[in-house]
DNA sequence: GTCTATAAAGCGATAGAC
DNA sequence: GTCTATCGCTTTATAGAC
């Protein structure tokens, strides 16, 4: 791909930092308590500029939504590549999404009556990557249940919200925040209780 | 306890009218995005009426959350009258709690960053009530831990906070809003999940 | 493109008449 | 206690100078 004059490049960085601030307060706040004030200062620009960069708030979000997709279809390349069975590249995505997710670094779905979710269905680059990631996701789903690892009673769809919401659960967040446990230690946690449950699995 | 008098029962019966109106706003929208306008036109007063009952949006949000927790301590005075283990008292009060959300009437736990959290950590009857809860059901867990029906290795902690926050999930909402599954098979699922996981059991 | 300054709208909360 | 009207503040977004 071409990358574009100098100048092009300056901008795309610029750009890149902003969208590194919005992710980060997305995650920290949610969209509708995050300013747009906060973001310029946060960049360190007047928030006029910022409006040069993108139309509006939900452009902003939208972006970040986008980042973080296009990440994780990167992870699920990188787990597709490894020659291990489709219920233990879900954990490992799982993984992944609790560990970003702990960092502060995951920005939060939109609810169901945000200003956002109404920019996000009409935004193509955004529904396209959400439907890849589904794809799939949902795939790995129905192979692990034929492999007999995941729960055939349950419908795919359950699973994959599940661990769609998982990615955001506050679980994790307030387990950490008691200072008493490793990063490492919550997110074996959390996902033995999203995998296994709470209950004890019968011998 | 005493009803007072006539005028005091009518000002209950309002004042019940509005917390109704903050519950069910409160699980639509959460606290952030819940307008002190809307919360009048609901009720049909003034909301300059509303402040002659209640302080502040903070404090309108109390009352409900309040109530919700004195629901929570009846349901589990109901089953601890019962003679069923501690297992699955924690599932018909799980049970309870999602039937609460799928009806749209659970409101949302405060998120960390919110002008509510600070209100609730001043307010005593909240939080009185609320470890009355985390108590009651921290003695269940660990009762069921003892009995072998929940896993062992998991801390209460853990086990408290992921039954707090599927009262709170997004999944059932998602789940139910596709408008192919009844209630009940919702909550079925979702209890499962909790409860088993996702993964299958070892047989 | 970046800034300062401001417009336009929505919000929580209150004043004051009845 | 209820109402109408309004204050004071925050927020999104834009105008216009440089």
């Amino acid at each position: 791909m071409a990358r574009g004059s100098f100048r092009d490049q300056v901008l795309r960085v610029r750009e890149d930092a902003i969208v590194s601030s919005v992710n980060r307060l997305l995650a920290e706040k949610g969209f509708e308590q995050m300013t747009v004030d906060e973001v310029a200062a946060d960049v360190g620009i007047a928030k006029a500029s910022l409006y040069k960069h993108f139309a509006s708030k939900e452009a902003l979000a939208a972006a970040a939504m986008v980042r973080v997709l296009e990440r994780t279809m990167e992870v699920l390349g990188q787990q597709a590549a490894r020659g291990v069975s489709a219920v233990e590249r879900l954990r490992e995505v799982t993984r992944w999404a609790l560990r970003v997710q702990l960092a502060g670094e995951m920005p939060i779905l939109p609810s169901q009556n945000s200003s956002l979710r109404a920019e996000l269905l009409g935004h193509k680059p955004y529904l396209e990557l959400l439907m890849q990631v589904s794809d799939r996701l949902g795939e790995w789903i129905v192979q692990a249940q034929g492999d007999g690892d995941l729960d055939r009673s349950l419908p795919p769809e359950l699973v994959l919200y599940t661990l769609f919401a998982r990615a955001c659960d506050p679980v994790p967040g307030v387990l950490k925040s008691s200072g008493r446990h490793s990063d490492d230690q919550v997110v074996d946690w959390v996902l033995s209780t999203c995998f296994s449950g709470i209950a004890t699995r019968p011998s």
